[in-house]
RNA sequence: GGGGGCGUAGUUCAGUUGGUUAGAACGCCGGCCUGUCACGCCGGAGGUCGCGGGUUCGAGUCCCGUCGCUCCCGCCA
């Protein structure tokens, strides 16, 4: 009988009962040794679980002599007979004795010092997490995420080469875009005092595919922007990047709900409806002050502007927009206060309030200066609290969004295990950068109007629509697509509106002008962040624990030390000089 | 650029109105135990309380500054 060279086939596959006696050789990762009398007890774990080795110093004195030696975290290969299989015993915090090994031969591959944290601690500094890396990838969640994140993509890739989409890759180095994100920079040596830009999506060059006659595009695309992280952003960003040429929107749409539902089905075990739910902006921002809305809950937006056009109260009377909550909780003063504060960090002045307690009875400061008709309006049932914006229309969808969400949470009005997806469309073409005095498109720049915009875009930029849509998770902007520019001229006059002269146009986008010039097809896609899917799918609140080895908030990598100096040498053959010192840092 | 939170042993944390020699658990080191599996028992080592300054008879604790991490705002076409 030949030893198998593989336990794991033994442990995912045939009965278990059936390898009692069996020679088996296996290895694995040191989850824990313990020494009993005379015997060693060894948990050897690898990715299918533990198994436990048993060591008796009388049948195997060599073996007991090595793992005498061992602390966790040591490389071991073992070999013997199974002397038990005993699923009763299995301890769910640890699942050992599911197969013992009686060790007649012990090979240790590599050792270990102590590690700097324990593999079972939770709340383990972040620092220290990154800083060592390949131990924090060891633990089970990690293991888990990035195995489900390379599943999703598994999936993503085949569904997009069955849908006939090609995959092309985009350069890395490539050039500053003016528009949009800041660019990561990269110095050129052979063009001294010249530029590289990374890409902050690879945007005009799959255009360029299109107008090459690759009818259907795709890539798993890096994108680089330097801008400050978050929770849910990270400078290198991965996305699924897609166009199409004479595109069209069901089939973007069913394209991408398909493959979402056999990714949950696939990963999670968990059938999604399809098709998704749809939405314009314009209903996003009135029913939830998003444009990218947690629809796994109600808490929906009223309007009361009408209602409160001759109040008597001026801060209603005189605001552009009344708008309201109906809270279903009779809240104290110290939660008024504190939902205050938030209300104030998202532009409001103040927050009014109406609290009808069990009884049905109003108390509010407000109160007094409304009329009968407006209080009628507002009338909720006993147990409620209705809650106030009065401002200009954005500063109140920003306002009550922001405290529905954060009511969402608090009240625990949220299924966390639901998963309710949306499509968002017809969002504003352009907005208004008050600072900058001049628009700004809300989408990208080669995003084409709606067809009914086309011919008049320019006299009403603001109230304008494009042919975009995004794709929405539970509150989570997956990402967003649209119908691009294919004329040369449409697209000379959406850069003419965002204020980039002739003269700018040539220069950071010629090759785009000369090649929509050239007859390009009608083509538009999709892109969706491949991280926040994973997130998502994952159930994690922050990026970085998708992300096998991810950046500090600083933009610091605490394993490698990136960013980092470079000598003189280097900046000389680069033609660079530094005119500030580099930011000293604590080792 | 701005705001909130955090910073005490290798790790996770506790530390009273400012008061003796700063503690616990896990980990680490040594010893004991022949079926353990969060093993158990005995013993031990390990601390510039992020850093600097101030108040005080006395500071982990109060004040000021600074650094780091984190969450958020700005920013992210």
């Amino acid at each position: 009988m030949t030893p198998p060279t593989s336990w794991r086939t033994h442990m995912c596959g045939e009965p278990r009962t059936e390898l009692v006696g069996e020679r088996v050789a296996l290895a694995g990762w040191v989850a824990r040794r313990r020494d009993h009398g005379g015997l060693v007890f060894v948990d050897l774990r690898d990715r299918t679980g533990v198994t436990q080795l048993v060591i008796n110093p009388e049948h195997a004195p060599e073996a007991a002599q090595l793992a005498h030696g061992i602390r966790n975290e040591f490389v071991l290969r073992a070999e013997g007979p199974v002397v038990a299989r005993s699923p009763e015993t299995v301890n769910p915090a640890m699942p050992t004795g599911e197969v013992e090994l009686q060790v007649e031969r012990l090979d240790l591959v590599s050792r270990s010092t102590p590690l700097p944290f324990q593999l079972d601690e939770e709340n383990v500094d972040e620092t220290l997490r990154l800083r060592y890396r390949w131990l924090d990838l060891r633990r089970d969640k990690l293991q888990r995420n990035i195995r489900l994140r390379a599943q999703m993509v598994g999936i993503i890739r085949r569904e997009m080469e069955d849908a006939g989409f090609l995959d092309i890759q985009t350069p890395i180095l490539f050039k500053p875009t003016p528009e949009g994100a800041r660019d990561f920079v990269v110095p050129s040596r052979l063009q001294p005092g010249r530029f590289y830009a990374l890409p902050q999506s690879p945007q005009i060059l799959k255009q360029l595919t299109m107008v090459a006659g690759f009818d259907r595009y795709y890539q798993i695309a890096i994108c680089f922007r330097d801008e400050d992280l978050r929770a849910d952003r990270v400078q290198e960003l991965t996305q699924l990047d897609l166009e199409l040429s004479f595109p069209d929107q069901e089939l973007i749409y069913g394209l991408m709900e398909r493959t979402f539902a056999r990714i949950w089905r696939e990963c999670l075990g968990i059938e999604i409806e399809t098709p998704f739910a749809r939405m314009t902006f314009a209903e996003s921002d009135r029913r939830f002050g998003s444009d990218k809305p947690d629809t796994r809950f109600g808490l929906e937006l009223e309007d009361a502007t009408e209602a409160t056009r001759g109040s008597e109260f001026g801060v209603f009377a005189g605001a552009e927009a009344v708008r309201f909550l109906r809270v279903p909780q009779e809240l104290s003063r110290g939660d008024l206060a504190k939902l205050e504060e938030v209300a104030k960090e998202w532009g409001a002045k103040g927050l009014a309030y109406l609290v009808y307690d069990e009884e049905g009875e109003v108390r509010s400061p407000i109160a007094k200066f409304l009329s009968e008709d407006e209080l009628a309006r507002f009338r909720s049932d006993p147990g409620t609290t209705v809650l106030f914006a009065a401002d200009a229309w954005e500063t109140t969808s920003r306002v009550l969004g922001a405290l529905r969400l954060h009511l969402g949470h608090e009240l625990g009005l949220i299924d966390d295990d639901a998963f309710t997806f949306l499509w968002v469309y017809d969002f504003p073409m352009f907005e208004r950068d008050e600072d900058e005095g001049r628009w700004t498109a809300v989408h990208h720049p080669f995003t084409r109007p709606a067809r009914e915009w086309e011919e008049r875009f320019v006299e009403e930029p603001g109230a304008a629509l494009a042919h975009a849509y995004d794709l929405v998770v539970n509150g989570n902007e997956l990402g967003g697509g649209s119908f691009r520019i294919h004329e040369p001229e449409l697209q000379a006059q959406v850069f003419g509106l965002l204020a980039l002269s002739p003269e700018e146009q040539r220069a950071k986008f010629g090759f785009l002008l000369d090649a929509l010039a050239m007859g390009a097809p009608p083509h538009g896609g999709i892109a969706l962040g491949i991280d926040r899917m994973a997130m998502v799918l994952a159930g994690e609140p922050n990026l970085r624990d998708v992300i096998a080895f991810p950046k500090n908030q600083a933009g610091v990598d605490p394993m490698s030390g990136a960013p980092s100096e470079v000598t003189p040498d280097q900046l000389a053959e680069l033609g660079i000089r530094l005119t500030v010192p580099p930011v000293s840092r604590d080792a």
